[in-house]
DNA sequence: TATTGTTATACTCTATAACTATA
DNA sequence: TATAGTTATAGAGTATAACAATA
């Protein structure tokens, strides 16, 4: 998954992790640049070249907070929600490509199996 | 899996890369060190490093192949040998651990859906 | 001339500490 | 005093190029 990912975006400034700031940004428009950076496991330091990365691109606009003046509210940008449809397109193009060998009976069958399988670190 | 493996070994020089390592000299004892990284996508020149933290260790032996002066035959010591089996028994343990709310059945089946999904990249 | 192991080196990712401006 | 973002920096991991010894 990862390798096609990459793969995909490899004659592009697109990384994974860029689409993982995308991803949390659009699903909490306005979120301060750290919480981003927690949600996603990224500490603040190296939070700062990412987003800038991303304002460079156009891709998300950063707007101080108006209730907190050390804060910036990260937001997409058009071009970023664009972006971010188009890697959603390709992980749903690599899950058919998968998926193709079978039925929908046995895709939920080894759905349930694998919700079976005891997470023994981080849930 | 990952996680657990680094945990388990936290306290302790070994790494992943170590145990791939020990893994392949063990499968294929004598194989030159050029073709021990081959086997396992690791650059000659990154190769350097990693044998001789194992020889330092006291995990495998280095000697100069007879019929070829410039290449090592890697080999595993006895201490090798039983560092490598502790890190199959703890893979077993985790896999014990994953696996302990499947049936037999359940297990067969899982195995037979996921030899289904397609490889898209390395099969 | 080609190959094995080696060294030097550069680039990415990630981690920590110290700074600034706000709170 | 504490927090958000920033900067500088150090440590892994991994990539390439050039070299000596051997084939």
């Amino acid at each position: 998954m990862r390798m096609d990912f990459a793969e995909t975006f490899a004659e592009t400034p697109m990384r994974q992790v860029l689409f993982g700031v995308l991803s949390v940004v659009s699903a909490m428009p306005g979120l301060s640049q750290g919480k981003v950076a927690e949600a996603l496991g990224i500490r603040r330091a190296n939070m700062v070249a990412l987003v800038n990365e991303l304002v460079d691109l156009g891709l998300i606009a950063r707007t101080t907070d108006h209730r907190d003046r050390r804060a910036f509210s990260l937001s997409l940008t058009q071009a970023g929600e664009a972006m971010l449809h188009e890697a959603l397109a390709q992980i749903r193009r690599h899950e058919d490509r998968m998926l193709e060998n079978l039925t929908t009976t046995e895709r939920s069958t080894l759905v349930n199996l694998l919700r079976k399988i005891h997470g023994s670190t981080s849930r």
